[in-house]
DNA sequence: CAACTTAGTGTTTTATGTACACGAAGGTAA
DNA sequence: TTACCTTCGTGTACATAAAACACTAAGTTG
């Protein structure tokens, strides 16, 4: 009697995908890899398909640590914030005829149904664009509007991240992870702008910050720029505090 | 060489957890079932704790089918509004002491990873307080303020839960799942003060809900009550489209 | 019919959101 | 050095939304 097959409850592995979004004055993008490429020379070429970083988790391992675990090796990157938005478990996603090449490839048990939780991610491509490391196949930073056609689900798991970013913008002290330490507020506007998808008006919007202790000016100015150089400004966690007494007057 | 076990990927067990939310006019609770107690005679009687209604998925069951049918399962509950909300991994939830007695009497596996997708469900208790079929083990509604400690990690579960439908009682319409099909303003009225847990003004709120329009009134009062009967009304899902035609003027 | 209980209603004040235009600061190039 | 270009930074008037607040109305019960 094999020990994992005596009933009818789902033998499953479990991946985590990250939705990395990066963002710079040019606008919001994800991080896709391209999926690898068997080596075997006799092996037909499949078609390969961009896809999110993603991997199986391990025996002991939590799935934030699996998720930062995963992203640096496919990616390089490291240190990246990172949250759980939701976890993906139709029984025949990876289930599609365009995706049984790949799978059988490079998966142990190609027919093993898969779950995910997916995690979304905020990277900041101003200071230092991470253009990562890439042994695992080729990274690229998509713009959010013309994101392809992506291996298994990955589509649909796009979309419910940037749902979830939009959602969250407001809320939960998301912004700073996506700008360079010290940004202006137009940096911190366009950031808005590109992730509500839709214009605001510069006084109102500046008006809004002003009430934001935890958004606050340096002594410092933007340099080497072809205009008149902005305010800068950073973000102080610890604002938050001086918000909630303010409150009680 | 074992399938199962031909290199460091988890081996995991997935299960749903459903913390289904109940709500009357003595105010939020949540639905819980007794842990099921071995049959055997000459097994030592564990301790058993209260948990949510959960079990594992089966092979080819999508999440969403598997909350309902573990919930209908465990509780004889059907059609209940299920929405997932998190997914919980930590390698090591269900390897505390407290609950290696009962993996052992109901688990195949009992010391395999688990790791479970959570929902939060809503059921009203005006019209028929649904009392549970109970074959599995005794169900229980109880006051929000009052959950002891569970079985697992389902505390963190169900404070997880609550944070959520706070989050998602504005923008959701998620109200009238938790009313009967005909309220009154003063039973909608409490059930925001349960949920957000403070006081509201009545005629700030009937203001507000005037402007839903999805919300009508309907050509009935209340009956049976010992007081000026109330207005009914109900919900009507459709009243968002012209929620939004109101919007362009 | 008196006493009780909840239903239902408007106005004022305060805070928040929205719309809108121009001078200032610096760089570049003739 | 001056004219030109680009982005920065600011205030006010108006409209809408939020908050505070108290009494009469419609039933039921004894």
């Amino acid at each position: 009697m094999p020990t994992s097959q005596n009933n009818s409850f789902a033998q499953v592995d479990v991946s985590v995908d990250c939705v990395v979004f990066g963002y710079n004055d040019d606008g919001l993008k994800v991080l896709l890899i391209d999926q690898k490429a068997n080596q075997n020379p006799n092996h037909p070429i499949p078609v390969l398909y961009k896809a999110l970083p993603g991997d199986l988790i391990l025996k002991q391992e939590s799935f934030e640590d699996a998720a930062s675990r995963v992203l640096y090796e496919l990616t390089r990157l490291k240190g990246v914030f990172l949250q759980q938005f939701h976890a993906f478990g139709n029984p025949n996603r990876v289930r599609e005829l365009k995706d049984q090449d790949w799978l059988r490839s490079f998966r142990t048990h190609p027919n093993r149904r898969v779950i995910t939780v997916a995690y979304y991610g905020l990277v900041s491509l101003h200071d230092h664009t991470p253009e990562p490391a890439s042994f695992a196949g080729q990274t690229n930073w998509v713009d959010l509007g013309d994101v392809p056609e992506l291996a298994f689900d990955h589509n649909d798991i796009v979309d419910e991240a940037v749902k979830t970013l939009r959602s969250h913008l407001e809320s939960q002290h998301i912004s700073f992870e996506l700008l360079p330490k010290k940004f202006t507020l137009s940096q911190l506007q366009g950031l808005y702008e590109s992730v509500l998808d839709k214009k605001l008006d510069k006084r109102n919007f500046r008006k809004n910050v002003k009430k934001m202790s935890h958004v606050v000016a340096l002594d410092e100015k933007q340099t080497g720029v072809l205009h008149k150089p902005a305010q800068l400004f950073s973000y102080d966690p610890d604002g938050l505090d001086s918000d909630l007494n303010d409150m009680q007057k």
